[in-house]
DNA sequence: GATCATTAAAATCTCGAGAAAATATATTGA
DNA sequence: TCAATATATTTTCTCGAGATTTTAATGATC
């Protein structure tokens, strides 16, 4: 991709344009992101792992052996070392030294902080994409937002083993609303918090199914987006995102108790 | 600190109040921070790794070949692989499965995005920790800029040897003039990035000395902080850091030519 | 019964060596 | 001279075992 383009207009931004990235423009994300061939045994055990954290196989701070570990994902004990110290970058895995790895815990506090810092950033984003996206941009939109389409059609008739496939395509939808924002910095803290919040999302649907329309949230989305109407789109936007953060704090307390294990 | 407290007003944010941190709240950055004592070989690799890379020791795009690494930092391979896979958090290090590490590439489109998305949240936390703050905030605020009122004293009588120590010190004021933001994730996400832009910083001022008067910038910021004007302080935080990048776009274009070796 | 020191067990951390892959060098043919 | 193939070298990746530290268990003392 490595589009590198002048900001959105606000107030307290200076403006002056961004030149072009240079050729030696380097992902931020780090080589295994989701369904990406591992091309290691490292990525592999980081992958798994990672999945199964998000997916609450792992309870949040649970510790994480690395001798019993190495059973479950068939590697060495250096090897998955490893991936959680790769997992350590996402937030996901907190390490102590000479105390092993632990999964990141979970609260009320901490989604509530995630969920308003991804508001910040990915309205920031959205508005950067609508001014500067091209053509590219917007047939990436219509192309995720007819797929997540799809996807939510399907779940709305038959609702069995759909909701991985929705997951997927509803994170790869906001992904391409910003994909134009020319901050690779705010892609990248936008890709760990809206990881951070599918872990908290996985665990709370498990339990309450959603009882509200997000078809109808991300059509009016989409719909002020391709428009280019900044201030709706964030709006939309903006709300969309607490709305899930108020499905999760009417969750029974006991949801947010970490598994302490000393 | 464990502090949580409800986010500065915004037009878009919904106005509820934030629950207290839970007891279990962990640090979102990895324990070996700077100045802090290493409890392994890996974190003290880290840490030492960490430092080469900011002032430049280990050049941008430079390969980081673990072979002749395990020599300089006195480890064995794994222990320094494991170093370098958290210097991947930071972002100061990049990893290619199976094709090792390398010092992150800089640019000018880069130290761009750094600077402008460290306005977004250094502004935002600001607002917040004005909003929200206590004492002992205002106490830390005021201790911060009095150690680096000091230093800038130290800095204009006899420049030698105390850019260290600015360093430090500067840094210490601007995390303490956000420490009551409330958000944990924001003044994580701030933290990576000024030490990011330290490296662009350092680099550059290696050939060109400053010639501004950053005394008078941290003074007004100070002040309008401690006033609680929350408009005029992000103001001056925004151009104050603002001003470096136009610093460091006067630097001869050659200066951002990473090391491709390969 | 509770607190503290001592001992035993478990877990983490660290290293070096071998396997797999990538890169550099040499060779061959057009 | 250049391109393509084959070989040699370097580098990365992976594992298991030993050293160090933390954690749990046991016993002694108040």
């Amino acid at each position: 991709m490595r589009i590198s383009q002048p900001f959105g207009s606000r107030a307290t931004m200076s403006e002056t344009a961004l030149p072009q990235a240079t050729p030696t423009q380097v992902a931020l994300t780090h080589g295994a992101d989701f369904h990406e061939e591992p091309k290691t045994l490292v990525e592999g055990a980081y992958q798994r792992l990672r999945r199964d954290i998000i997916e609450g196989v792992h309870a949040p701070g649970e510790k994480l052996r690395v001798e019993h570990l190495k059973e479950r994902y068939d590697v060495g004990a250096g090897t998955l070392r490893e991936a959680l110290l790769l997992l350590v970058t996402d937030a996901l895995v907190v390490a102590q030294g000479q105390r092993g790895f632990r999964v990141a815990p979970i609260s009320i506090a901490d989604f509530e902080d995630i969920t308003r810092t991804r508001v910040l950033l990915e309205t920031e984003a959205l508005r950067q994409s609508i001014a500067c996206g091209g053509e590219d941009w917007e047939a990436g939109v219509v192309a995720a937002f007819h797929r997540l389409s799809r996807a939510e059609q399907r779940l709305a008739d038959h609702d069995v083993g759909t909701t991985q496939e929705w997951e997927i395509r509803n994170r790869a939808f906001h992904e391409a609303l910003i994909a134009a924002s020319g901050s690779r910095w705010i892609r990248h803290f936008q890709h760990i918090l809206y990881q951070q919040s599918e872990r908290y999302r996985r665990i709370s649907l498990f339990r309450q199914p959603i009882a509200r329309d997000i078809h109808a949230e991300h059509q009016a989305l989409f719909e002020a987006t391709m428009a280019r109407d900044a201030t709706r789109a964030t709006s939309i936007l903006t709300e969309h995102i607490l709305r899930t953060l108020d499905a999760v704090k009417r969750m029974p307390a006991d949801f947010f108790t970490n598994r302490s294990m000393r």
